[in-house]
RNA sequence: GGGGGGUUUCCCGAGCGGUCAAAGGGGUCAGACUGUAAAUCUGAUGGCAAUGCCUUCGCAGGUUCGAAUCCUGCACCCCCCA
């Protein structure tokens, strides 16, 4: 990860022409001021679940650039913080997460952090925990050293705040709305400890950066700054990075390359340029060319294909992106039986399976429909029935029309693995050891 | 304390004592179209050894040849009057 430019580049223009920046606390003099010195600035993961995921994204991009803009970055693991749960953007109380789960989630991210800055260079990252520094203080010395300079009346008129209180039914927890008093003190001992002296984050974290920024006036620290980056939305509004099937992860064990990669080959046409520009180191020129083609031929899908391919590679390698293409390739209709077993486990990582005794298949053979159920992609046999007579079962990507059809070794893919598949894309295995 | 209304299949919601596995909508699944999209259109949507059989309409009983539909009791919910 090299990062060999100097800060004299203008970041300020660089993130702006990538639509990453929704505010900043002092638009006049920030980009001078970010020219005229490496500066130190941070971030903060907390652990509310064992990794990171797509929502986490947006800010390791801006931590990079910045990087590699010459300055140097903070990655804060909210030990502390997690223990309390940000309310911004959340319409209800959280349940608090166990200290033991905490810190399990706290290993799982702090890790995975490492991945995406570079820690070695002159600028190189720095991974903090600002349990370290929270652990020391008791409870009245916070109230007084630090409460005092919380006014109620300007907690209460935060967005994060209000919004809650607003929902007559949701309320809040002064534990929850102590939160801001956390993160604020966080800032301000990362400027004393680091010289740390702005802060990013995501457009919900406004409330918090700027509680941390006041503090520091209050403190009589020199000046903080502040940026937030949008939050990615699909068109309909959801958040990006989240499923039916659940939420989009980073780590390749809980979200595979595959199913990474395809998160992405399937992002609608009007989002995948501010994708493009907000995940993605790719050129400028790149991302016009990209704009333009998908004007020109919106089916072609060049674009959704190469922001699937560069993610994909940045996050899980290049092996990891050949075999999401590779896995592509087969679950859309390439033919199944030449592969062998192991390549089939390979491509079909994702896909649920069943182990079944193979002397099912001898004498007359395994029912269809007892397979389908079998292998869950039919909650019962009349499912199974209506899946095959509507011509959406499949047996290695070859449709199956004859409900009464009986399965032999003669179906498998390969030595002992036979591909099902209900529809388009639900797939599942089933293995005769 | 008095009076009234409700509880239906995944969700909402219609249901005359038989022709009710139960209208309609949503969701979901599948098909067509397509760009592995969106929109649209079509079909399906309790289970099973399946021209039939079994289980479902808050719970438990009862009336009846026959009940989701009628009666009794119980539970929960809502509304109105005090």
């Amino acid at each position: 990860m090299a990062t060999g430019r100097s800060y004299d580049m203008d970041i300020c223009e660089e993130l702006d022409w990538r639509a990453s920046v929704q505010q900043t606390t002092d638009p006049d003099h920030l980009p001078q001021w970010l020219a005229a010195a490496s500066r130190t600035l941070y971030a903060g993961f907390d652990p509310t679940s064992d990794g990171l995921h797509v929502g986490n994204f947006v800010a390791l991009m801006m931590l990079r650039r910045f990087q590699k803009a010459g300055h140097r970055p903070i990655v804060l693991a909210g030990g502390a913080t997690g223990m309390i749960g940000d309310p911004s953007g959340k319409n209800q109380e959280r349940t608090l997460l166990s200290p033991e789960i905490i810190d399990h989630n706290l290993q799982s991210i702090s890790g995975e952090l490492q991945q995406f800055l570079d820690f070695e260079s002159s600028n190189g990252a720095i991974l903090v925990n600002n349990y370290d520094w929270m652990k020391r203080w008791d409870y009245l010395s916070f109230l007084r050293d630090i409460g005092k300079h919380f006014p109620v009346n300007v907690m209460l008129a935060k967005e994060s705040v209000k919004t809650r209180l607003e929902q007559t039914d949701a309320g809040m927890s002064y534990t929850e709305f102590s939160y801001m008093l956390l993160q604020a003190y966080d800032f301000v001992h990362l400027h004393k400890e680091f010289g740390c002296e702005l802060q990013v984050g995501g457009s919900d974290q406004w409330g918090n950066i700027t509680a941390g920024i006041e503090l520091g006036r209050r403190l009589g620290t020199s000046p903080l700054y502040g940026i937030t980056c949008p939050l990615l939305t699909r068109s309909d509004g959801a958040k990006m990075g989240k499923t039916e099937q659940g939420t989009i992860w980073l780590s390749p064990q809980k979200t595979s390359p595959y199913a990474f990669y395809q998160y992405w080959y399937n992002v609608d046409d009007d989002v995948v340029g501010r994708c493009l520009r907000l995940l993605t180191e790719m050129e400028r020129e790149d991302i016009l060319a990209l704009d333009e083609d998908r004007q020109v031929d919106p089916g072609s899908r060049n674009s959704q294909r190469r922001l699937a391919e560069t993610i994909t590679e940045f996050v899980h390698g290049k092996d990891g992106l050949s075999k999401a293409c590779r896995a592509s390739e087969v679950l859309f209709g390439a033919e199944v039986s030449a592969l062998s077993d192991q390549e089939l486990a390979e491509i079909f990582s994702d896909v649920p399976s069943e182990t079944v005794d193979r002397g099912e298949l001898s004498g007359d053979g395994l029912d269809i429909l007892e397979a389908f159920c079998r292998a869950g992609l039919a909650k019962s046999k009349s499912e199974a029935r209506r899946c095959i007579s509507q011509g959406g079962a499949y047996v290695n990507n070859h449709r199956v029309e004859d409900v009464e059809a009986r399965l032999s070794t003669n179906d498998l893919a390969s030595e002992s693995v036979m591909v099902l598949r209900s529809g388009k894309k639900r797939y599942a295995l089933l293995m005769f050891p």
